[in-house]
DNA sequence: AGACAGACCTGTGAGC
DNA sequence: TGCTCACAGGTCTGTC
């Protein structure tokens, strides 16, 4: 489910509920997440004021004083702000009490997802330490990904899938960026021209800022903090369109397996 | 080093 | 109706 639009609205939904708010309460009903969920580090936590929060790739940052709790949703988790006596689901994890009428619910069936209480210095972390740049930020561009690509072998689509080169691009938007830049899936990475990988470089930015914008893309279950779905779904050209016709030339939309990831693309508008 | 496969889990939908 | 199987939005780890 989170791709990185997915947790930007997340992050945007629970912020005014978290930031600047004491850490009152911490539930954990589930430790076996990712990795085994810091119950005592969590709760040591209480008392604290969130001095502000971020999202670095797909990980939602929550920043006190001296320590950080890092979650991440992994491929089908949610956090939800909720009335405080709600009632917990199956799957619901761990609560976050920031103040007397709400909590921040973490839901995760295949728990993949995780939640980690860190300490500083934070970039030296293993998980954050070789994180690629952001792809809405000015540093992120075709330029950069022409250099990353050159001598390499493996198709585009996993070449932008891998974190080290670029974060936060999921399967997804994978697809949708390189049908919007014209390029195959599976071309070799470092057969690709500069000039393309320009194209491709604005299309993954104008593709994340346009989910973001429609509040992520829901498939199956994904909602936003609010329990809203996600509206990018409708604007999806290849993704899940197997066998459809391409909005722009009618051709029959294809599937391939790369990198052991279901992949869409238009045999006729995407050449290179 | 780069590239790939396997691993972690549960829910859902298709096919029988 | 109920069973089995394939597949799903992520990403770390180990192996070649």
């Amino acid at each position: 489910m989170p791709e990185l639009p997915e947790v930007e609205t997340t992050l945007r939904g629970i912020e005014p509920f978290v930031d600047g708010k004491t850490l009152t309460k911490v539930c954990v009903r589930e430790t076996r997440l990712r990795w085994p969920v810091p119950k005592a580090a969590l709760a040591r936590l209480c008392g604290q004021r969130v001095v502000s929060m971020e999202r670095r790739a797909k990980y939602i940052l929550i920043n006190f004083d001296k320590a950080t709790i890092l979650l991440h949703l992994g491929m089908s988790g949610s956090l939800r702000v909720l009335p405080r006596a709600q009632s917990p689901d199956k799957h619901d994890h761990i609560d976050l009490e920031f103040d007397e009428q709400h909590i921040i619910r973490l839901n995760d069936p295949r728990r993949f997802g995780c939640c980690l209480a860190l300490e500083p210095p934070l970039d030296q972390h293993a998980l954050l330490a070789n994180l690629g740049p952001e792809p809405l930020e000015a540093d992120f561009g075709g330029n950069l990904l022409f250099r990353r690509s050159r001598g390499r072998k493996q198709a585009v689509k996993n070449f932008i899938m891998d974190g080290k080169v670029v974060v936060g691009v999921g399967n997804i938007y994978a697809s949708e960026s390189l049908f919007k830049a014209g390029i195959r899936p599976g071309t070799a990475a470092g057969r690709i021209s500069k000039k393309r990988y320009e194209l491709l470089a604005s299309a993954i930015k104008e593709v994340l800022g346009k989910a973001i914008l429609a509040g992520g893309t829901t498939l199956n279950d994904f909602t936003q903090a609010d329990g809203k779905p996600g509206y990018f779904r409708h604007e999806l050209q290849v993704y899940a369109r197997d066998n459809e016709p391409c909005h722009q030339c009618g051709t029959k939309i294809r599937s391939k397996v790369l990198g052991q990831r279901n992949t869409f693309y238009c045999p006729s508008c995407q050449r290179y």
